[in-house]
Order: structure tokens, then sequence, then C-alpha cells
DNA sequence: GTCTATAGTCGGATAGAC
DNA sequence: GTCTATCCGACTATAGAC
């Protein structure tokens, strides 16, 4: 009572929006964006059909606003762990064995945030339906790798001793990347190829030795 | 003339059954399962909409004999690269050091099928589209790369002692192969993350430098 | 701000002529 | 075997009451 502010939105108007926006991650990610329905999206989000409307124009405004949600997710996990391997590095004298440590660490807190319980197990699936889709969704949900990406060349050059910013530098980069994106993603063939249930704790250490084994051969020296 | 065969096909239904197997390869590549429209795909058939059901029962039906006919596609062209290294490695007395190089080697072979243009470009796409929605016919796709897999294990296990059935053996198997992919799936993103314009030869060059580079450096000694 | 009812569109499947 | 015409269900978006 006695909303006398000029924003017109009220309290349980935006709790709806919340709502819708959190059922719409999780359908767009079950089905993609032309196999979800809005029916099904409102339902769950115990509204009806016209508040998607009412709140986001559209379906496919529905979508750019969980898109949006999903990049700052995934950019809010991705910077304390970018921000940690930096402060690392910048030490003065840091010696060639510590600078690949910081780099197997950063890689494996990367995994355990793509393969682990932190995110819920949909926003995987949403970033594979947008980067099966047109690349519009794609770049934007994208976006939150870039520091990573920046983080690992610097690394990387810093103890290969070429530039940052070079291309092979960063295809370098790239192909750590590659490795536990491919996990998450091909999730199912992984499981499948392993004949593992699940991919729980014991699973996941046993990946990320693995990828630490290769960064160590790599780099060490 | 004169087909007094028990098959009722005639060359000519043959055809175009065909064409709309390509056709539909391409579009359910570009829009899904749920975003293709069985007029579109076929209007480029050059033929008509009842065709479809005429031929495969339904746009399900449609689906899955193009899923089958990627499958196959990509086994052909994965047979030979497989072979090839399973006759390498059965040579008596090899050493060390061939048997990483035999690993590169396959594995640049299979970089460079997937990378360049020995396959349409659609069929990626078709195979990503596959792999984010349900596990259906993501399983039939699958299957063409078990013998790349098992191969990779099993020089693996020669170069490191251990059993090639062994979990962290197949683990690091994925690993490399989970590189190659991720250079064919984000595509986009790593020619946005290096400002390239496209794959061609020398950036398919360069990417494979690195892939080599992290094999020697994990398996020599 | 929220809801019901409905308009308008689209897409897959089918009947039946040739 | 191929095609035209049409049906029917499903979906998004909008109009307008409360």
């Amino acid at each position: 009572m006695m909303s006398t502010g000029t924003r017109p939105t009220s309290d349980r108007g935006e709790a709806t929006r919340q709502r819708l926006l959190e059922v719409a991650i999780q359908v767009f990610a079950a089905r993609g964006f032309d196999g979800a329905r809005t029916r099904d999206i409102a339902e769950a989000a115990k509204t009806n059909l016209v508040s998607i409307a009412y709140y986001f124009g559209s379906k496919q405004g529905l979508y750019d606003a969980a898109a949006l949600l999903v990049a700052a997710r995934l950019a809010a996990h991705e910077g304390p762990l970018v921000q940690q391997a930096r402060t690392s590095m910048s030490r003065p004298k840091i010696t060639h064995q510590e600078l690949v440590e910081i780099l197997c660490t950063m890689m494996g807190n990367f995994l355990r945030i793509l393969l682990g319980h932190s995110l819920p197990d949909y926003y995987g699936k949403f970033v594979s339906q947008a980067a099966a889709g047109p690349p519009r969704a794609f770049r934007l949900l994208n976006r939150p790798l870039a520091p990573l990406r920046d983080t690992l060349a610097e690394v990387i050059a810093r103890l290969t001793g070429e530039s940052p910013t070079s291309s092979y530098t960063r295809v370098r980069a790239l192909t750590i990347i590659g490795t536990c994106v491919y996990f998450r993603r091909d999730r199912s063939a992984v499981l499948h190829a392993l004949k593992w249930k699940q991919l729980g704790a014991k699973e996941i250490k046993m990946i990320e030795k693995a990828i630490r084994a290769g960064i160590r051969a790599m780099f060490s020296r």
C-alpha cells in the first residue's frame, strides 16, 4: 500500500519477473528457443501467459533477458578465480614453477565451476543451445570467458617468453580452455565413453588430474 | 524402363529421396529440429511437401535418416585415419618416440577432418545441434568416434604402461579429443578470440602445431 | 498490474485426383 | 509416384475486462 514512488513496479511484480526469468533459463536450456513454449514457462512460473509480454515484450525479449542473466552469473563465478590468479602472478620474484602452479590452480577451479554443482546444471545446457543456434546470443554468453582467456594467455606468455597477444600463445590458451569446456559440453558422451554413471567428486578429480598433468608437461622445464 | 524387379522405387524417386536427405541435413544443421520447417526442406529439395511423408513417414523419420547418413559419412572419413594408426603401431620393434609421432599424426589428421573442407561445413553444425538437444540422435552420431577413442587409448596405454581400459588412460584420451572437437564446435568463439577471419590452412596449421606440442610434451621422455 | 478470451498465424499431416 | 488442396492442432501476441 502507499506505493507513492515513481517506480510503477510492485514487489510482487518484480517477484513474478524473477520467477519467469529463472524458469525461462531452464526451459530454454532444455528445449532451445524454438522448442520452448511460452505457455509452459508461464505455467511453471505460476503466472499467466500474458505476463511474459507484459514484462519482456515478447518471447524473444524474455530469451534475451535470460541470456543476459546467465552471462552475468557466469561472469560472477569466474571473476574471483581470475582475480586470484592475477593477484598471485603479480607477486615479485615469482618462479617458473610457481607460475605453472598458478595456471594449474586457475584451470582446476574453472573445471570445477564447469563440472561441479556451484552452478545449476542447466546453465551449461543453456550455453550449448545458444552455441548451436544463431551467433547472436552466443556472443553475449561468451563475453564472460574473455578475462579467463586473457589471463591464461598472459601466464603462458610469461612461461614461454612470447607475447601474450601472439596468435600462437592465444591458441595454446584456447587449447587448455577447450579441454575443460569439452568435458562439460559433451558430458553425456564422456560418461558413455568411460562407463561412468555421473560426474561426481571422484570423477572430476580424475579429469582435473589429467588436465593438470597436461599443463605441467607443457610448461615445466 | 522395364523395371520388372520387386523394388517399386524408381530411379527418379530415389533421386528425390537423396535430395531430401541432403537438404534436410543442411536445414536441420542450421535451425535444429524444431526450428526446421518441412516446407522449406521440400522447397529447397525441389519437391513437394508430401514427399517427406511418403519417403520418411514424418518429419522425425526424415531427421533420423539424416542423422544416420551423417554418422555414416563421419565414420567413412575417420575409418582410414584410425586404420592407418593401427597399422603403424602394430609394427614390431617400435620405439617410444615413434609411438608419439603416430599419436601426433592421427590427431593431426583428425583435426584436419574436423576443421578442413573434406566434409561440408554443416556436418559439424548438425552434430552440435544434436548435442544440444535430447540424447537420442547424439548417441547415434557419437558412435563413429568410438574407434578413434579406443585406438587413442591403446597408444597412450603403450606409452604410459597403464591399461588401455583404465579410466585415467581413457580420460587422457578424451582430453586430447576434446581439444580438437572444441576448435570445431566453438569455431566462432575461436575466431573471435583470435581476431581471425576464417580457419584457413595457415590457421589450422597453427592449431595443429599447438596440439602436437601438447601431445609431445605429455608423452615424450 | 493481472487476468480471460480470442485473434491471427504457422506448420505438420492427410485425402484424394492424376 | 507425384501433386494440389485442405484440415487441424499448436503457438504467440493482443484486446479489453477487472
